[in-house]
DNA sequence: ATCATCCAGTGATCCGATCACTTTTAGAAT
DNA sequence: ATTCTAAAAGTGATCGGATCACTGGATGAT
């Protein structure tokens, strides 16, 4: 019998052109930004139709691997490095999925600040200066590319630890999402100010422990919200005994 | 001038058909391993042609939300309510980036346990004891489908906290990738069997702080060999001359 | 009852044509 | 010479249909 060592289609030729598409953007020296080819000429070179060519750059772009502008060309897109990431296709999380993500961040954020503190460079304590002026995400209607990060993501760089930084990038674009609907979290942007600003304090100066309890007190505030918010929903406007 | 609100086609008519897709399985109530209705009739349904349809598909089976079987059909995948993930484009992970793989899981795994000691509830101790056999991944030619889970992944779960679970999940997946290319971490399983049944018994006594400096000391053996293993390919084969 | 074979269902790929958007180019107006 | 406008070229997006390849169930012989 054998299992026909050779030869076997264990995928699909769409995706065999996928991994092909990366290996030549690799073999290529491409990064951010540049263009590749137009889709007829890689349908050539890879030898399939355009169709098929077709279908292996919506699985790449639809993980932000490339980005296929219309009338323009193909493009690297920005996660193509990149270990861990946000479900690209999950729409809106409910409030209570908030309060799971806020609690995972709870649990994870103040040993990473812990981390920064000990392993910040000096760009970084600038950078995070700057990101202290955006603050928590200000509410655009339209999420534009590109704009300023947020302090926790910064935060996250600051860790000297690639993976850690995505891991905040993902819950942080989960939560981008949820903001769009429902805008309670974040309901005290001074007090967000201010222990922002007393975290970078603490992370400038080098200081773990103190950088840990302050980034936990500030997301056990937005966990206290969050959940305030979650029970009104549940109990709704009221003095009480409302059901539903 | 005006931005003309309606009617603008933003996005392509894949990604809208994609949207639709994922509408139309939450709104008939599939889960996992449901069969969809057969391409062509999708198509119609949706309005476009079957090539539209197919890039549709194509993007959400990369991200694991769709399972595309030639001759078979189309099933929901197991990602479609999954937050975090690990990026599926990702091909092999260089041992370098696994030691800041290791270092990131050694930041927040311990917290998880100790979370999991607090959390776990009768079945996650049940399910917990039976990881302990399957240990450490072991060394698959074959990445076959529904193995048992590792004994981290099922204490992640234990933790009670879904986006945390996600989290270790797809670190272990990366990690998993890693693996296939270089055998060294993971030498010893012995030791692996013995630090996993401590923690395991620390969980399950409800020890939070335990459970956390057992994680701990796991997970810096484990950075331990990486970074041997790290530092033997960059001063090969030496007796020591070691820097750093 | 068992097994090999056939066949209908379904996804995968191909081909070629046409539409839609973007960017560059050429020309006109100033 | 500069600026604006319009045409044209380049490139991705969608379409329509035809054909191939795989799977799973039905068929039928043993």
């Amino acid at each position: 019998m054998a299992f026909s060592p050779e030869g076997l289609h264990r995928e699909s030729l769409s995706q065999q052109v996928a991994d092909q598409v990366v290996e030549f953007i690799r073999r290529s020296g491409l990064s951010e930004g540049d263009s590749l080819p137009p889709t007829r000429e890689l349908a050539r070179l890879f030898g399939v139709n355009t169709g098929t060519l077709r279908e292996a750059l919506r699985q790449l772009e639809a993980t932000g691997g490339l980005s296929l502008r219309h009338g323009s060309g193909v493009y690297v897109g920005p996660n193509l490095d990149r270990l861990v990431m946000a479900n690209p296709t999950s729409v809106t999380v409910s409030l209570e999925t908030a309060v799971v993500l806020i609690r995972a961040r709870l649990a994870i954020e103040p040993r990473i600040a812990a981390l920064a503190a000990v392993h910040r460079s000096d760009q970084d304590v600038r950078l995070l200066r700057e990101a202290l002026s955006v603050a928590s995400t200000p509410p655009d209607p339209v999420p534009h590319k590109s704009s300023k990060p947020n302090f926790h993501r910064v935060l996250a760089r600051a860790s000297g630890n690639q993976i850690l930084a995505e891991i905040i990038d993902s819950l942080l674009t989960v939560h981008r999402v949820e903001q769009h609907t429902i805008r309670v979290v974040y309901s005290d942007r001074k007090k967000d100010f201010e222990q922002h600003s007393a975290i970078y304090e603490a992370v400038r100066d080098g200081d773990p422990d103190l950088s840990f309890s302050l980034t936990e007190e500030h997301l056990a505030d937005i966990l206290t919200v969050a959940e305030g918010a979650l029970s009104a929903k549940d109990h709704p406007a009221g003095v009480m005994a409302s059901r539903e």
